[in-house]
DNA sequence: GCCAACGTTGGC
DNA sequence: GCCAACGTTGGC
């Protein structure tokens, strides 16, 4: 098994479970998404993948690095088995957050799942994308 | 297997 | 709070 992609990025309201919420627990069960494409993203995924931490509505920016510690997991919000859920853990805050207007704003970002797929709550981040995004906020 | 209706997401 | 985008459901 090869492995396709590394990098994610995951959306979250940050009113229902933040940033600050996965670092109080530790870490943190990724349940509840009833949409293919994600769900497909999500099996996709192994643990030690690094993932951006994303916040919508509110903030609707990047806030932090995540790392995947569990993946392929029965989704315990599920009865059908259809669905699938994994586990991750908080890595660390941004130096500095990266917002989605920064992002609509930069060419280099413009072919984002992000920007393309915007309603896609879990989507793959390009290694390019990755460093370009880590390079904004930390220089 | 098509497609219209419906529901949800998420930016503004 | 509104509305556009788009994924899912269900009737046929």
């Amino acid at each position: 098994m090869t492995k396709i992609n590394s990098y994610w990025l995951m959306k979250s309201e940050p009113d229902v479970y933040s940033w600050d919420d996965l670092v109080a627990e530790g870490e943190g069960t990724w349940d509840g998404v009833r949409n293919y494409t994600a769900r497909n993203n999500m099996r996709a995924m192994q643990p030690g993948d690094q993932v951006f931490f994303y916040h919508s509505n509110i903030g609707v920016e990047i806030v932090g690095i995540a790392e995947i510690t569990e993946s392929n997991i029965p989704d315990p919000t599920d009865d059908t088995g259809r669905w699938s859920a994994v586990k991750l853990k908080p890595v660390r805050k941004l130096k500095r957050t990266v917002t989605l207007k920064e992002i609509k704003a930069d060419p280099a970002l413009a072919d984002m799942d992000l920007l393309t797929k915007f309603r896609l709550s879990v989507s793959g981040v390009k290694p390019s994308e990755w460093d370009y995004i880590l390079k904004l906020a930390e220089g």
